[in-house]
DNA sequence: CCGGACTCCTGGTTGC
DNA sequence: TGCAACCAGGAGTCCG
């Protein structure tokens, strides 16, 4: 699934490919790839010829691409959801069975270059959007779509103290807030249950009754993990996730917990369990993870 | 504000 | 072997 980790290494490939690149053709194989552009899929194909796209940026698991700053407040928003892959081929390559959009475009440096948007589920999406003001610092844009996602734990402008604000005036379960993307982003079912593992929080610990310093120790084990993640260039067990160069990018060796129901608990040996929450798994450590009170 | 139910979706796996 | 049921979950919406 990707997270914030995965969700950056594809912009960090792509940055070189498409920043400066004009686009030449698009190709819609699904038209449900473009759920989320609000207009006919003739609309996008039609805007995006010619357009010239700045450098990608992200905001927790949100991409997206300016399109002509100059001259235009479009982007071309891309979201991956639980199977988006964006591979960078050759032109002449051949197309993948799950490609649902496919962007050529000429990169003024490197040539022709195409971008493949493949995903099996089809919960990702591109779209063209506006960009809006984000509201919490000046001259700062972020497609309409993306506006109401909280910054990402690794953003230099993440605001801590209003996070932990946020967090104890929260009256709900701490998985369920770290996977709320407008009180803080870029966290999935994997990161939540790391982070959670790392620090000992059981997964429904009450917000309200969970200590500021154990609250900076779950900060700072979410961004230990997402950066181990992102160093090591995304998880992936499944091989969902490629990264741009079609590179397979996983590590599932280094989970603690994710996944890990049946085998011992790697700090004290006691075995991992999955239990159904929020319709999804949650894998901890019954033993370390314990819900405390006010501690 | 909160949580639960529901929707989107299909390849891989499991079970008979 | 063949087929159907089941499972994975990010994010939005709706409802009580």
């Amino acid at each position: 699934m990707p997270e914030l980790p995965e969700v950056e290494v594809v912009r960090a490939g792509l940055e070189p490919a498409i920043t400066g690149a004009t686009v030449t053709a698009v190709q819609i194989f699904d038209e449900r790839s473009l759920r989320r552009h609000t207009a006919p899929a003739e609309d996008f194909v039609d805007r995006m010829i010619g357009s010239t796209f700045a450098a990608p940026r992200r905001r927790g698991k949100f991409l997206w691409v300016p399109v002509d700053p100059s001259r235009t407040d479009s982007a071309l928003v891309v979201h991956l959801g639980m199977s988006g892959q964006v591979l960078l081929r050759e032109p002449d390559a051949a197309v993948d069975r799950l490609t649902r959009i496919s962007i050529d475009m000429t990169n003024p440096e490197h040539g022709p270059v195409r971008v493949d948007f493949v995903d099996q589920r089809i919960f990702g999406s591109m779209a063209l959007d506006t960009l809006v003001e984000s509201g919490d610092l000046p001259g700062d844009l972020v497609p309409s779509q993306v506006r109401h996602i909280a910054r990402d734990p690794m953003d230099p402008n993440f605001d801590d103290a209003r996070f932990f604000t946020r967090l104890a005036a929260r009256n709900t379960g701490i998985k369920r807030a770290l996977l709320d993307q407008t009180l803080i982003s870029g966290i999935g079912n994997i990161y939540a249950d790391e982070a959670l593992w790392a620090s000992r929080i059981h997964y429904d610990q009450p917000t309200s009754a969970l200590s500021r310093p154990r609250a900076k120790t779950l900060l700072a084990e979410v961004r230990l993990v997402l950066g181990k993640a992102l160093a090591e260039g995304g998880t992936s067990f499944d091989a969902q996730y490629l990264n741009v160069n079609g590179e397979s990018g996983y590590f599932s060796h280094s989970l603690n917990a994710y996944g890990q129901q049946g085998l011992p608990c790697p700090r004290c040996g006691r075995m991992i369990v999955r239990e159904q929450f929020m319709n999804r798994g949650s894998h901890f450590c019954p033993w370390c993870q314990r819900v405390r009170g006010a501690n």
